[in-house]
DNA sequence: GTAGGGTTAG
């Protein structure tokens, strides 16, 4: 609060001294606000007063601006507004590195995380390279550039749009550096399309030289191991420890985790082992992982006196394991058990979490038809937050394998505005090998449409009729007009139409009143159109 | 007057 102070009390200072000091010391205390206060919203506003009264800024003022509103995550609300005036302004205009500036409301679109500021981000990207808007601003993307979009590209689920950047760089004389690699690899991975991400992780290594680092080989051994290629798992550990590079206890902890899914509990120990060779200790994420391992192998007893050792060990048990512990007994059906282990933690004043009573309440049932029910009931009850941390944790339980769980969540998703969060979920139903159902279609296609992803909702639309799932004409429809009549121009929504009238379907009151409206206001002559509008409703 | 912008952590 101190420091705080002085800063807006130095910036008085400048701003009243006469004459007006230079720009650059403005923008040293500028700098110190957002480097060591971290008071992003502080270096915005100052920003902005700066100009709003005239006094000295430059690119370089504005390029903290720029940064600050991408660490408030406000780049589409404030970021990009200030960029055009700026532009308008000529503050960046004539400057050799305007692609700081670009490249910073780039990355503000793509942190956002939100697939139509990720859109907005391309649109950006593909603009600067018009010739008029080129001519003016001598604009060249460079590595973090491209960087950027590829990694916008790959969190919306553009996997191979994005090596065709990584094609375009190349051609274009921008070197892909680690980054680039590392970005597409870990996409590919965490997409379980292992063949992929090899054959980046080969072209980067023989092609282009770029020694790989901690960061590719940990998303490459994530990926083997999940899918339990631990030969792939092994051939990287031998080449890290070739290269000289030092595992991270992250690495320990994900091969170890997905060894215990898989029932590997001897391999696990035995990476332990190598753990503890190497001078460092396994911590608690791995001890709850063997509880889980032994749990679903059945072996309660050795889940339990794993749980029991820690205390030798001195490893503090956390909720997760506590949790862990009554899952096994659930899971194996000896709700008994599980009642008493949570009466004893209880007693101790061991703090416990919703996840807790939820088993507790799974557990209460022996019946698994009513464990169903009851998961089912969890779903729908709680906030959405609730329900996807609870999914989250159930993991790699069987009922999480349900599509009718995922048709659930991604409703809820949606409704709640997260769009990213139900692509995601739809994007992990297919990675799980799920097929999608008439409701998974319908739900996702009313998500795309509300996020304004027209052209993916009606290939969604294309792809349902193909997979034999019998379209819900008169929901689709009608959420994708509504896309249409809130997202596109009205030309637009006449040629939508227009594709329609071969398909029988009924339109919703409200996309027929604003439509007819649409249509007296901007075409009143298309008789046809009208008549049709007049025959679904 | 110069500076200034970067990936993932499961």
């Amino acid at each position: 609060m101190e420091v705080e102070k002085k800063a807006k009390k130095k910036f008085y200072k400048l701003a009243t001294t006469r004459p007006l000091p230079s720009v650059g010391k403005f923008n040293k205390l500028l700098d110190l606000v957002f480097d060591h206060l971290r008071d992003y919203l502080l270096s915005a506003t100052l920003f902005k007063q700066m100009c709003r009264i005239g006094l000295p800024v430059n690119n370089h003022t504005a390029n903290i601006a720029f940064k600050s509103y991408l660490e408030l995550d406000m780049t589409a609300l404030l970021g990009y507004p200030v960029l055009g005036s700026c532009l308008k302004k000529g503050i960046l205009v004539g400057n050799n590195k305007v692609s700081i500036s670009f490249n910073t409301i780039i990355r503000g679109f793509v942190r956002s995380r939100e697939d139509d500021l990720t859109m907005e981000a391309e649109r950006l990207f593909k603009t600067l390279f018009r010739n008029d808007i080129n001519d003016q601003l001598s604009f060249e993307p460079d590595v973090i550039t491209y960087n950027a979009i590829i990694e916008g590209l790959c969190k919306s689920g553009n996997n191979f749009t994005s090596i065709g950047l990584l094609r375009l760089m190349d051609s274009r004389g921008c070197k892909p550096d680690i980054v680039t690699y590392n970005t597409l690899i870990d996409s590919f991975c965490k997409d379980k399309m292992i063949d992929d991400a090899s054959n980046l992780f080969r072209e980067m290594v023989s092609e282009k030289n770029i020694l790989p680092n901690v960061h590719t080989y940990n998303s490459l051994i994530y990926a083997f191991s999940k899918m339990g290629r631990w030969d792939g798992v092994t051939r990287m550990l031998k080449q890290m420890e070739e290269l000289n590079i030092c595992l991270y206890i992250k690495t320990f902890r994900m091969v170890i985790e997905a060894l215990c899914k898989q029932g590997k509990i001897k391999e696990a120990k035995h990476v332990i082992d190598i753990m503890v060779e190497s001078g460092r200790y396994p911590d608690i994420v791995i001890f709850n992982s063997l509880i889980d391992g032994y749990s679903l192998l059945g072996d309660m007893a050795e889940a339990r006196n794993t749980f029991d050792l820690l205390h030798y060990r001195r490893v503090e048990p956390n909720v997760v394991t506590y949790n862990k512990v009554m899952d096994g007994y659930v899971k194996n059906f000896m709700p008994d058990a599980a009642y008493d282990f949570f009466c004893d933690i209880t007693a101790e004043g061991i703090e416990t979490n919703e996840f807790t009573h939820c088993i507790l309440g799974l557990g209460s049932l022996s019946d698994e038809i009513k464990i169903e029910d009851k998961y089912r009931e969890y779903l729908k009850m709680d906030t959405f937050e609730d329900s996807l941390a609870l999914f989250q944790y159930m993991d790699d339980n069987k009922l999480n394998s349900h599509i009718d769980v995922y048709n659930i969540l991604i409703d809820r998703a949606t409704k709640c505005l997260k769009f990213d969060t139900a692509r995601r979920l739809f994007h992990d139903l297919i990675v799980k090998g799920l097929k999608p159902d008439s409701k998974t279609y319908t739900v996702m296609i009313s998500c795309l449409c509300k996020g304004g992803l027209l052209k993916d909702a009606k290939q969604l639309l294309l792809k349902m009729e193909k997979s034999g799932c019998p379209p819900n004409y008169d929901e689709t429809i009608n959420d994708i007009l509504q896309g249409y009549l809130k997202f596109k121009p009205f030309d637009d929504v006449v040629k939508f139409c227009l594709t329609m009238q071969a398909i029988p379907f009924s339109l919703t009151n409200s996309n027929a009143s604003i439509l007819l409206d649409q249509l007296l206001l901007r075409d009143p002559h298309n008789t046809s159109l009208l008549s049709w509008v007049n025959k679904l409703k």
